[in-house]
DNA sequence: CTTTATAATCGCAATATTACGATTAATAAA
DNA sequence: TTTATTAATCGTAATATTGCGATTATAAAG
């Protein structure tokens, strides 16, 4: 990719598109729907799921963690994953931000 | 990347995903922000506003084209961009509703 | 017709992402 | 202690993304 040019924008920009980016696969969309839907968020029960390779969605899920849109607490074997509510909502007002108080202006020039 | 499994996942879960693939990356980011602020939507103007090189800001401008975010108008020798606000609204909706309407639901487990 | 201005496209390099089998690490169960 | 169970990590293949220089296509201007 070259080098991505990250100094080029703002901290905003760029917390805009690293969230999006998080977003932006359908496996960990349909993760963060599973773990919005039910309570056994058992690593293993969204494998099955989901319908992908556990060290797949192992990725995703480091993904998903690591921007801190879920957390996951370790119990004997098992991995317990979870919304992270407060980030969740930090998230959704920063995008929100960016997709909902543009629409109020009207330039349409073509 | 092996094959991208979008058979395995909704309509909508391929949607959201796709909207938010067109909002991850900084430029793009920027590009629409841009677009919104100002009538002037050149695109020689959005390469100097952004500071990267012509043709990698076309290829960022034919992507969200391409997913309909924005249009442009050929006028003389130059094309003029702009939101398209029915498509920018619709995509409001669908990733509102993903990010937004999942918050009530409490089943914090870790 | 020739020149100029503008933006799209081509071709390439560097890097990132997605996917998965195999292995490893950690804990529980026997 | 040995043996499952579970999830993270490693290594690798296939593909996508980002970025840019060079070229091309188009239309305006001279």
């Amino acid at each position: 990719m070259g080098i991505s040019k990250i100094e080029k924008f703002t901290e905003e920009q760029n917390k805009v598109a690293a969230l999006a980016k998080a977003l932006a696969h359908p496996a960990r969309v349909a993760i963060l729907e599973y773990l919005f839907k039910t309570k056994s968020c058992v690593c293993g029960d969204i494998v099955e799921e989901i319908g992908l390779a556990q060290a797949t969605i192992s990725q995703h899920l480091k993904e998903l963690k690591s921007i801190g849109l879920i957390k996951g607490s370790i119990d004997g074997t098992r991995v317990c994953y979870c919304i992270d509510e407060n980030n969740w909502e930090q998230m959704n007002s920063i995008l929100n931000k960016f997709i909902s108080t543009k629409k109020t202006q009207k330039n349409q020039c073509c």
